[in-house]
RNA sequence: GCGGAAGUAGCUCAGCUGGUAGAGCAUCAGCCUUCCAAGCUGAGGGUCGCGGGUUCGAAUCUCGUCUUCCGCUCCA
């Protein structure tokens, strides 16, 4: 565990260090749980978009993309039930340091109170036996009624306080109930606190409600609202499916653990439209599909698992995670999720607009059901950097042990395909003819030239950032147009011509060797 | 949000009981150098996270605050 925070830190670190990722406005202290992706982060994370794009889109000729705005109306989030449960009224336990839902807690202390009122009942009909008439003891008993009216009485403050967003009165009521923590009997709370986990703004300078705009906790939404204008636009036929990548926001009470869980991330995701009754059957094909997808970029199989859900989200009849072992455990990479018809229904039902699909198939016109796939992209960028930063252990020059710190990334992610180096500075025709050499390549790769200190150096900066080819230009090459190109992993190196490079490069970088 | 730990140069850290800041690596310039973190010379870079307090004097003591990590909690 301590290698394995040791191997945390490190990659923070690393990440920081070499531009892959900054704090948001470090300057001013850090924003919370926001990022900035450097110079070679925002690189990498561009493949690995391009990579699911290529591998979704490209490669499905019934996936279409989308791009649909970040906000949205607001009936939308009403429809998704993002308004309703995203917004939980929490209370801490000064003592036992326990975090409850002050509704559920009040709640449950009616629970208490009927109880009371139900163990009067059941003495009462041992007691009368057959001749006793439960519901009208239930109406005319005093410590029943007493008990009964109490609960109602605290149903409708507990109501009201919900409605209103009154956190003050719900702290009252616990107060007046006594309400204890249920594991230590300690009734020292906090002020109940109201948390809402959409973002929101304004629009335009309405103010109050009329104006209120969220900003949006899932891009999936922007495609089920589209789904019909895509529909219709690309005459696609069920099965199909709306892709789109991009930011949402959510106002997470705990975000931790590095880029793991922010409150910007962003999603790439899919959501595929069925028939009723067919969800099983594509559950099954997009777990295998999406699981491929996470081991063809190299992932190893130990370090992926699926884990299903316990308690199933309100919309989804099934759902299953792809995990990855992060340096802090197995922890969620992407989802899979059954969502049945529940967001279309939803939407047509706030709507008043049928959104149906006419199956001529069947003969009929339906409400799809909807198999979802969603991946976070800052997720697979952090699984991506755990997986490939590694220390070794390497001969240097005079054949003593020295440690390297390289990223093993796929050729196809890595940020910069190709470094041309020539072998010293000082002298005109070896940086002549590296510039021409990296003036080619610049048309076909993401590039870098370095003439700067030792070759071996250069070397090892560029095994930092994952760059998988190093071309080196020798004397020799000045006499025969051949250069060396090292491989980052293999250290090998392998004399090749000039117009060469490209293809070895292409060979190894394109995503093409992911997709077949 | 609670508890614990931490915050000093780009990175890793040192700075003893208060006396106004240092190392290694990195960066930049020049020289040198014919393949895996070489060498030489020189240079730049820090309101010691931020804000109060105590003190003649605070990186050091104290309070608050922000940020990060760990544990709880939460998690669509």
């Amino acid at each position: 565990m301590t290698q394995q925070a040791d191997l945390f830190k490190k990659l923070v670190a690393h990440s920081k260090e070499y531009g892959f990722i900054f704090q948001s406005s470090e300057i001013y202290d850090g924003l919370a749980a926001v990022y900035d992706y450097g110079p070679y982060g925002v690189e990498l994370k561009n493949n690995i978009k391009d990579y699911w794009w290529a591998a979704m889109v490209q490669m499905h000729d019934n996936i279409v993309g989308l791009d649909s705005a970040i906000f949205m109306h607001p009936k939308t989030w009403k429809a998704s039930g993002h308004v309703d449960a995203f917004n939980d009224p929490l209370v801490d336990n000064k003592d036992s340091k326990k975090r409850f839902r002050a509704d559920v807690l009040i709640e449950e202390e009616i629970d208490k109170i009927l109880g009371k009122a139900d163990k009067e009942v059941e003495k009462a009909k041992k007691k009368f036996g057959d001749s006793f008439d439960e519901a009208l003891y239930r109406t005319t008993n005093p410590r029943v009624l007493e008990y009964t009216q109490k609960a109602q009485v605290v149903t409708d403050r507990l109501t009201a306080a919900m409605s209103n967003g009154d956190m003050v009165a719900m702290k009252t009521i616990i107060e007046d109930l006594d309400i204890t923590d249920p594991d230590t009997g300690s009734r020292n709370w906090t002020d109940v606190r109201q948390f809402n986990l959409m973002f929101n703004t304004q629009l335009g300078n309405i103010a109050g409600e009329e104006g209120k705009l969220y900003l949006r906790p899932e891009t999936a939404q922007g495609i089920f609202v589209n789904f019909l204008n895509v529909q219709k636009s690309t005459r696609q036929k069920i099965p199909f499916g709306i892709a789109q990548i991009g930011k949402a926001f959510r106002n997470e009470i705990v975000a931790r653990q590095f880029i793991f869980r922010m409150r910007e991330f962003e999603q790439m995701e899919m959501q595929f439209f069925i028939r009723p009754g067919e969800e099983m059957k594509w559950y099954d094909y997009w777990k295998q599909t999406r699981m491929n997808w996470h081991r063809k970029i190299g992932t190893p199989e130990s370090k992926l698992r699926f884990k299903d859900h316990d308690n199933l989200a309100h919309y989804a009849n099934a759902a299953v995670d792809i995990q990855y072992e992060f340096p802090f455990g197995f922890k969620e990479l992407e989802g899979i999720h059954s969502r049945t018809n529940f967001d279309l229904t939803s939407h047509q039902d706030l709507s008043g607009k049928k959104l149906q699909y006419f199956d001529p198939e069947l003969n009929e016109n339906y409400v799809p059901y909807v198999l979802e796939t969603s991946v976070g992209v800052d997720r697979m960028f952090l699984a991506m950097m755990s997986e490939s930063l590694q220390e070794e252990t390497v001969p240097d020059a005079d054949g003593n042990d020295s440690t390297r710190v390289v990223m093993k990334l796929h050729p196809a992610l890595a940020p910069i395909k190709v470094a041309v180096l020539p072998l010293l500075k000082n002298r005109e025709e070896l940086v002549k003819a590296g510039t021409d050499v990296f003036n080619k390549l610049k048309f076909s790769f993401q590039c870098q030239y370095d003439e700067k200190d030792a070759i071996g150096r250069r070397y090892r900066r560029q095994d930092a950032i994952g760059t998988p080819f190093c071309v080196t230009i020798d004397f020799e090459t000045l006499e025969n147009n051949t250069v060396t190109i090292r491989e980052r992993d293999s250290l090998k190196q392998e004399r090749v011509h000039i117009d060469k490079i490209e293809e070895i490069v292409r060979q190894r970088v394109d995503m093409k060797t992911l997709l077949l």
